[in-house]
DNA sequence: CGCGGCTTTGATGTTCATCAAGTAAAGTGG
DNA sequence: CCACTTTACTTGATGAACATCAAAGCCGCG
């Protein structure tokens, strides 16, 4: 099997490539393909311009977000490898309603929107799959955002420290990829209560704090304050 | 063109078949249709239920919510006719991950879901047909829930009661669907506090309130507190 | 080096949830 | 059909949670 044009291991679309196509059309497909490599803080997608290509994260960390009239951001969802960056208005608009930023150095992966409309549209199966996925990432983001909604200020920073620990680094320390503003953009609170939050956390030691540091000293409190906070 | 086993008059699933499929697929597809009726309260989707139809509302109100650990209830959203109500989970999912209740006398048509997903598999215009109006669906699930949480309990009342007049009655005078306590479910405030919100709005000559009978009186006062509230 | 953005802490006040208590409405069983 | 129970609605009082305002230190960058 020549993977020369689509070699990227572990690559989800290439899953869902290789279980629905013949390989021939798999080599015709990957070989349009464009790489675009993103420093952190880069733009990605800017909110209200044209979608014309389909976005796969393949490594890295961003935000999807929502800038109101007033300029205030409100981040939407955090995507990680494997998850697809159009996914929201893609097949529903001409243009983006939000906007995407890398919060890590990252790499994304275009197809051309066109061939990946006209294979859905020639392949039942992969039509299948690309619905699939596509469902399952617009639940989560539904009801995670319902379970954040539910909780306290304590009990949204704290779920947050263990989105990141469970879902994204499976490390007690690791770098906050987000600013605390954009923390309180995520979870709905001002940034001088997420940093109040955090120092609280400091204070009765189940974090420490260096920066943008965090390491986790005492999970088991920790995740029964997402929990029950 | 014979339309006795599909003859709803706008029904935006027949649309989709028959801009996609030949007469006499839509025949068999439609013939496997079940209509369901179901009164105000009555329960149509009981969460974590095992889902094996496709289920698509022809007339009347419907919420949608999460039920959690503690019983307590959260509205997703609010589905119109010709919305689907299999939507989240259906294609994802092997169970529902929400409940769905009418909150006004409604009636359903249900379609096997094998059938769908075989349809999906074997025509592609008719996919991408689904695919936009999934997507366009959960775009806007997300979206006003990120609406309603920037707002303060004043604005956030004043949206729904500008959404049911906008959206769903077009008439200054409408009976709320839903209690006061669902609506505090839906935008995530306590019962009091919607009521107590109401109630000012009475005082303040916006609205008058005769039991679930809201009248918009100054409907230019409830747009702006709507959208600067 | 100075400017702007990010972070931190404290003081203050507003907004909102909670508690309590009572009325109205609606279903339930004898 | 009426007493009974439950559920929805309403208002007020209170305190807790949270936003806002203010001030200062820190860091990176041109």
């Amino acid at each position: 099997m020549n993977q020369e044009t689509c070699s990227c291991e572990l690559c989800d679309l290439k899953t869902l490539f290789y279980a629905h196509l013949e390989e021939e059309q798999v080599e015709t497909f990957c070989s349009g393909k464009v790489e675009k490599e993103y420093k952190n803080g880069d733009v990605i997608v800017k909110e209200g311009s044209l979608i014309h290509d389909f976005v796969y994260l393949k490594s890295g960390l961003v935000k999807l977000f929502h800038t109101d009239a007033n300029q205030k951001d409100q981040i939407i969802t955090i995507a990680k490898p494997f998850d697809y960056i159009s996914m929201l208005s893609v097949f529903s608009n001409k243009h983006y309603n939000y906007s995407v930023t890398a919060i890590e150095d990252s790499v994304t992966c275009c197809l051309n929107m066109q061939n990946i409309i006209q294979l859905v549209k020639t392949n039942g199966s992969y039509a299948i799959g690309i619905i699939e996925k596509m469902s399952s990432i617009t639940d989560k983001i539904v009801l995670t955002s319902l379970e954040i909604r539910k909780r306290n200020l304590r009990g949204r920073v704290a779920y947050v420290l263990m989105y990141f620990y469970d879902e994204v680094y499976q490390s007690l320390e690791f770098e906050l990829p987000l600013s605390r503003k954009e923390i309180g953009e995520y979870i709905g609170m001002t940034t001088e209560n997420v940093i109040r939050t955090l120092s609280e956390f400091r204070k009765d030691k189940i974090i420490s704090i260096n920066g943008k540091v965090i390491e986790i000293k005492d999970i088991e409190t920790l995740k029964s304050i997402a929990l029950f906070g």
